[in-house]
DNA sequence: TATTACCCTACTAAATTAATAGAGTTTTCA
DNA sequence: TGAAAACTCTATTAATTTAGTAGGGTAATA
């Protein structure tokens, strides 16, 4: 399941992308649009600043807006900020690898061997998609 | 992530399907070879046994088996019964179809757009695959 | 008829998620 | 220069899910 974190970062992504000027917005807006609790919001758009997604402008007109053009976002970057490992288990992932307790041989492991064609597939969903291509506008 | 469930469940089935014979195989056997907690194995044989995929014989001799050929075994099936839906998001969901609470219009919604494009990305794994496929032997 | 092995219910510890609360700090504009 | 606007940060918590654990019960087979 997509935690509600990454839903409402995409979502605050997308709405700022879909903006046409390059203002600050605020998160009291993002959140009323969005219908998002406001400080839940807050935080997730932290962590978005912090990874060098979004930039902020404090005071009176301030607000968060975009480092990037939407065609220069990519959902694979977004997706493994805001929910982690795109991989299912932690044997297969690129970013996050982990061998198993319980494996004693990694290839010969069907669950091994599922997996590492979801996350293949997955990932090139995600690399088809910049944040341009899934707002609507 | 994958659940241990779905994890153990999975390799539950790859070890039944690597069997030469067709003979029950006890739960005690498989939770050893494959680091399984035996209890916890139970529950998800039982659930496995329910929907179709295993029989069982009880008495000495007894165990699980598979119902049909490894070859008739399909991933989605598989998955479906394990780990729930394959969609990370109910709104894109097939079997599980919920709306969002928040989402005034899915069609609009970037989050919608962007699950829709991995669910069918992995389905299509999932369909690509039976337990024959994921097996060493 | 005793043993083996499946069947079922209920409980629980740990982890994660999705907030909520509240205080603090910085910036900007009047 | 000072007050309002807006971001920043820490800590706590309620709800949910997961991954088991415990223990007894039932059925079938040699």
């Amino acid at each position: 399941m997509l935690s509600k974190k990454t839903k409402y970062g995409l979502k605050a992504l997308a709405y700022l992308a879909s903006q046409k000027d390059k203002k600050p917005v605020q998160i009291s807006e993002i959140a009323e649009k969005e219908n998002i609790s406001q400080k839940f919001l807050e935080s997730i758009l932290l962590s978005l600043r912090k990874t060098g997604f979004l930039g902020s402008k404090k005071g009176k007109g301030g607000g968060y807006y975009l480092l990037k053009t939407p065609e220069e976002i990519s959902m694979t970057d977004v997706m493994r900020v805001l929910e982690g490992p795109i991989s299912m288990v932690p044997c297969v992932s690129l970013n996050f690898y982990e061998t198993c307790d319980d494996c004693p041989d990694e290839q010969a492991c069907s669950v091994h061997k599922l997996m590492l064609q979801v996350r293949d597939s997955t990932l090139e969903v995600y690399r088809n998609n910049t944040l341009r291509d899934i707002i609507s506008k």
